[in-house]
DNA sequence: ATAAAACTATCTATCAGTAGATAGATTACA
DNA sequence: TGTAATCTATCTACTGATAGATAGTTTTAT
């Protein structure tokens, strides 16, 4: 069944947003479900084919989880806090940074299919929020300010993820909500 | 000589801050410089203590660093560009991110002495930026925009990187140092 | 309805390559 | 002679990956 394509990808994801993509070993993410690794390889023939499958699943819930909590909000600053809260609850669930922080840092050391899905997934929040921002924003003052935002938000958990203290992200996400304010 | 030492920190250096401490090996370093593993293992009984002796370094010369561009600016905001512009000239001149950057991703995943040497830059740099702002700021609001200041620098590199573009960079931070001047 | 074929999901066993690490010999220099 | 720096050789453990066996299920053909 697909239960063990599930289970895989739920512990890939653990793991990776953990560890990182090169800690993590087909026998370790076997025997978590105790299973053997050549079972990881039957449903991906190779590391880089279940990299692939992580993030686009990863990318389409993170867009989704997104998209559904700012579908309420009005005003642009109600997108925003949406959004920031997403990643918040993102942090503070699992104890784990984005998965495309942890992948993006590695970006060099990846696949470059696996890269560039990293890539388009950054760039689809970068467009994300510069499109939730002011209609009568100028068009760079956006594409400045989009990727002031998810940088602090991808930084933030970094910072908090390294510092065992998730207030710090509270704070950088606050004080970079209180300025775009003013 | 101490200059095989050097050229060692200057390798693993590079090569942790383009792909991550788990995907450097000793061969590979040593490979680099011409000779053998066990050569590496002369000088690093350990590959934890490469790793502390990279991250010390690295702390000491980018603490340095930020101290000596500060150094001449005499308001809050002189100081805070001299930071940022000291981030960007690591990213544009090696075209990597920054060490605790890297390590903090897969901070979870490292031996605990590196962990902790890594979250020990991260909060120096935390306190240098809360100590750099207008002393006339509550405690508070300064632990935030410190936060805020270091999340945006250490994110705006990843989300760089992996988006292969500098631009992003620069965009993040003139977003983030406009926001501090209103 | 039943026999044959194909498919799904797992296993055991194994491969070549690489990891970090160590022991002990060798070289070079002071 | 002694010390510092390097080497060769090797170890054990683990990596991603593959081949081939097995059992259970599903589909197809007669």
């Amino acid at each position: 069944m697909s239960e063990t394509i599930d289970k895989l990808l739920d512990e890939a994801e653990d793991s990776i947003r953990l560890r990182g993509y090169h800690a993590v070993s087909f026998r370790d993410l076997a025997a978590e479900l105790g299973i053997k690794s050549s079972s990881v390889h039957y449903y991906f023939r190779q590391k880089e084919d279940l990299g692939l499958a992580v993030v686009d699943r990863y990318a389409a819930r993170v867009i989704g989880t997104v998209e559904e909590a700012a579908s309420g909000a009005t005003t642009s600053s109600g997108k925003l806090r949406a959004l920031c809260s997403v990643y918040r609850q993102a942090l503070t669930d699992s104890d784990r940074i984005c998965l495309c922080a942890m992948l993006g840092a590695e970006s060099c050391g990846l696949p470059d299919k696996l890269a560039a899905a990293v890539a388009a997934f950054l760039q689809a929040n970068i467009d994300w929020i510069a499109n939730a921002l002011p209609k009568d924003m100028p068009l760079k003052a956006r594409r400045k300010r989009a990727a002031h935002i998810l940088a602090t938000l991808q930084g933030a958990m970094i910072v908090a993820g390294t510092l065992r203290s998730h207030k710090i992200f509270d704070d950088a996400v606050a004080d970079l909500l209180d300025g775009l304010a003013h």
